[in-house]
DNA sequence: ACTACATTGTAGTCGCTGTCTACTTTGTAG
DNA sequence: CTACAAAGTAGACAGCGACTACAATGTAGT
């Protein structure tokens, strides 16, 4: 058991890929995405510059991962709000919150997540968000059956929904709109949805 | 007349801050915001590495400069939109049609306008940004005031209303939603706000 | 238990970038 | 005409992402 540098850490890290997800997140939270780098989160970590690369062969495929992870993370925080209790009103309302928390509280994330970047190869980033997107289209699919939100396609109005929310997470966090107006302007929306 | 190297350029550009604006909106277009480095603006301008450093003092200021110049666009776009033939109702359709198209055939430049970087010092940004939103207003108090647009508070319903069609875009920029689906989504959203 | 091989780490290098400093050329106001 | 401000150049530096060659470790097959 031959140990390295400075005879603590082992020659394999065991968990680098999850570590540099974890580091990475935490930078991305605390400082934003263009100060993310490699180099830095593995000296943080306590690995060689290179051995990034084994889990995320650009700079890139990290953020992609984050981003990914990002939609499972808002996935999970949607179906918390579901749980509660009270109607699908009451439902709408505290996933709409719950979304617009969310992506307020993690402003880069949500940047990453719905980024424009030329991306041909983005499969796994579709497949990521399918899982919130379904889960607020089945939202819709209730709400119309009790007749508390307006009619038409289902997948159209969750698409409307979710970008209302997105975009109102956009204006504050561009400082556009301050965070104070938030708790109005998701009334605002609310009523346009809820009849 | 002294000229420099290959006998051609004069010392001074004379419109460097324009052309590098102009270089980098093309490049912003073309290739994405990543893609964008000051040297290579610089060499296909054709001055030196260091000379952008006059106008703008670091990378971050160039591309404030473009999403304020993006703000800038965007309401000339939507001003466009304003003196089409019509009443209210199809001008508020005019608009919403108009702010997708731009900011998605504007990817990057809408990433940028909308970001959510650490900036403290970005009055700049929000003053540009204080006209779209300031026309939007007017045409919300004028569609209320003729009773084609929901009531309540004008600031929040117009910004409710840029958070939708930017959110809409978003969508459609990182891939989530497909460019096809475009008028559908514009017509839902069209149908909540308009009585 | 041994051994071949895939996995995952290290070290070093390369080109490129943003930023900074010192200097030079040009425009301009007094 | 002359001093100064404005706007360019050249060179240096550290840091980064990406690439390569190599080393250590886990593991599957005999």
């Amino acid at each position: 058991m031959i140990r390295r540098v400075s005879d603590d850490r082992p020659y394999h890290h065991g968990n680098l890929r999850t570590a540099l997800l974890a580091a990475a997140e935490r930078g991305l939270r605390e400082r934003g995405a263009d100060e993310l780098a490699l180099r830095d989160l593995a000296r943080e970590i306590g690995v060689s510059h290179a051995a990034p690369r084994r889990h995320f062969p650009t700079r890139q495929a990290l953020l992609d991962a984050l981003a990914e992870d990002g939609f499972a993370r808002l996935d999970s925080v949607l179906l918390t709000a579901l749980e509660g209790t009270g109607g699908t009103a009451a439902h709408v309302r505290a996933v709409m919150t719950a979304y617009v928390r969310f992506a307020t509280e993690n402003a880069a994330l949500a940047d990453l997540m719905y980024t424009s970047k030329h991306r041909p190869g983005a499969e796994r980033l579709l497949e990521a968000a399918a899982a919130p997107f379904g889960r607020m289209r089945e939202l819709v699919l209730r709400g119309q059956s009790e007749g508390v939100l307006r009619g038409g396609d289902p997948d159209r109005l969750g698409m409307v929904l979710i970008a209302t929310l997105q975009g109102l997470a956009s204006m504050v966090n561009s400082a556009i709109a301050e965070p104070e107006q938030l708790g109005d302007l998701l009334e605002t929306a609310f009523a346009q949805f809820v009849l």
